[in-house]
DNA sequence: CTGAAAGCGCTAACAT
DNA sequence: ATGTTAGCGCTTTCAG
């Protein structure tokens, strides 16, 4: 491997001018960039990262988090994050948590350690204090998940208000025994969503129990395991909550197979409004978020952090949609 | 942000000791280690990983790339790449290429910059000669795309053959004109699937022609438009071969709308087999492939190419199976 | 068990 | 326009 000194020596400057010459720098005569040039070419040479990076002190780099690469909400929302990232000059490099809190804190070490310039996470198992103490002054953003201490910037999702106007509309509609599916449950977006869920009831005089709450499923497979299990014994729910379209669409599928007619019994509503809420029959109910929207907000304010601009931790909260189509 | 030889003078020791205490080396006294972790709990040290990066020329990375992150075949992929290194000890870091060049020339960049000690590639635009030389001795394994000039190691699916047995399936039926859907033309992965659909018709005195084959539609929306541009005057398609599940499922969708009765009038398979193909009425046939042992054997590999060992590259080709459900 | 010293590859004042 | 020099933060011989 060749190093800008090996460049040097055979091209017969110094060390600098060869650096002048990679980073296209002026004030290098024509005759010099031409020599170094063929040297690089002949010694086949490429910049060593390593020693850029501990001399600039910065890698160009975002971090962004991921609770698992193959979700069907998470995946477009850091698509949309990495896009724009990049437009904006940042190499942006992608971390699965698995949902865990040791994983989290090794992407927190790879920010303080400097190997990421900043990092943006879109769920976490941790409260902002916590996080907020891990990575001192470094810049992380939150992005999706509802924290609310101020201690980072975040852009949420009112989440506790859509799942609030989604159950408030099928007790409306005569539903009386909801259940409510939560994917992971420990994250504050699980819990406003549950909030939303209890609420609606309440301000419907109507009872609701911690029994009508069941966690840790999101995906096709497991609507449809969820669903053989309660459909199996003719569940007296009446109305669905499902964390994810996804899961929703797994229900609806069991639903189907052990006969339960939707929506004349049993009505769904599932959450993102993903495109396969279009393909079932009926067309799945689903929420709507701004998340368009959110992203853009999220990463014009990472700019300005990266562009050292001071200004006090930014909350902004997006609207959800209710969208009601066949179940 | 306070440096070893900070913690070394607070401690009075010397920047050597300090740095083995940081890295659990045996030989250094009790006194000293608690000195130094006591000087490392005052300042809220934190090692540079920069320095050390420079230093050991390692960065115990592997990068992966996806074409989008978004997406039901390669995330799951991806997904289960990134768990095995990182079981391995492999910190692992996703790039999405966009099924751009440029993006592609980015990742062998930072490759060869020594960012990353070895990549990744589950799918490219460029030949492997290329590659090859843009990464010269550098650790690059390929996973899914079937190249097969022998330049770097790849462990792919046979994607003609499975084509093939789709196809000639679908003939055998009785079905007389099908179309072909590839996502993106331009790889290796469609050229060989067109070939095994190609071949399917020879093998069985069919005529097959180019006007059989539309290339860029992936998703379930996607699928959803070309469905209503097909059906729309009646198409006389009377199967379709859909690259993914996702398309199958949206032009599924789009048949319906249409009164196209699926599998009277037209039958479909997809590809992956993906959990979707359950929710569908009928089920939805599709292509089932070994990934998971196909991703075992990429990663056994790769520990052994940075463990050093020499061997000549290695080829390895999986088989697929064709799954008939109700389309 | 510990410290001194060299050096990984690069950039950027500063001087000329 | 170019070279000299210092140094980013760390690990690792080598000597003691």
């Amino acid at each position: 491997m060749a190093t800008i000194l090996d460049i040097a020596r055979l091209s017969g400057v110094s060390k600098s001018t060869v650096s002048r010459v990679i980073n296209n720098h002026p004030h290098v005569s024509e005759d010099s960039r031409k020599r170094v040039m063929k040297a690089i070419e002949e010694l086949s040479f490429v910049r060593n990262a390593r020693g850029v990076h501990l001399r600039i002190k910065s890698t160009n780099t975002i971090g962004v988090t991921i609770p698992v690469l193959d979700h069907p909400y998470f995946s477009p929302l850091v698509s949309k994050i990495a896009e724009k990232c990049r437009k904006a000059g940042y190499k942006i490099v992608i971390f699965q948590t698995y949902y865990s809190i040791d994983e989290e804190y090794e992407i927190y070490e790879k920010l303080t350690e400097n190997e990421l310039d900043a990092v943006i996470i879109t769920h976490t198992l941790l409260s902002e204090e916590e996080i907020k103490q891990r990575v001192g002054d470094k810049i992380v953003m939150v992005c999706n998940e509802p924290l609310q201490t101020g201690c980072l910037d975040v852009f949420s999702l009112n989440e506790s208000e859509a799942v609030y106007s989604a159950t408030r509309y099928l007790l409306k509609e005569g539903r009386n025994y909801l259940l409510f599916c939560a994917d992971e449950e420990r994250t504050p977006l699980q819990q406003q969503r549950w909030e939303g869920f209890v609420q609606a009831h309440l301000d419907l005089n109507k009872t609701c129990t911690i029994q009508q709450k069941i966690s840790g499923y999101s995906t096709i497979e497991e609507g449809i395991i969820l669903g053989d299990e309660i459909f199996l014994d003719k569940s007296n729910y009446d109305g669905i909550l499902a964390g994810s379209d996804f899961l929703a669409v797994g229900l609806l599928t069991s639903a189907k197979k052990h006969g339960v007619s939707v929506p004349k019994e049993l009505s769904i509503i599932g959450f993102d409004n993903h495109p396969i809420c279009l393909t079932t029959f009926p067309a799945l109910s689903s929420i709507q978020n701004q998340t368009e929207m959110m992203v853009n907000d999220l990463v014009t304010c990472l700019l300005d952090r990266l562009g050292q601009k001071k200004f006090s931790t930014i909350r902004r909260v997006y609207k959800g949609e209710l969208i009601i189509r066949g179940t």
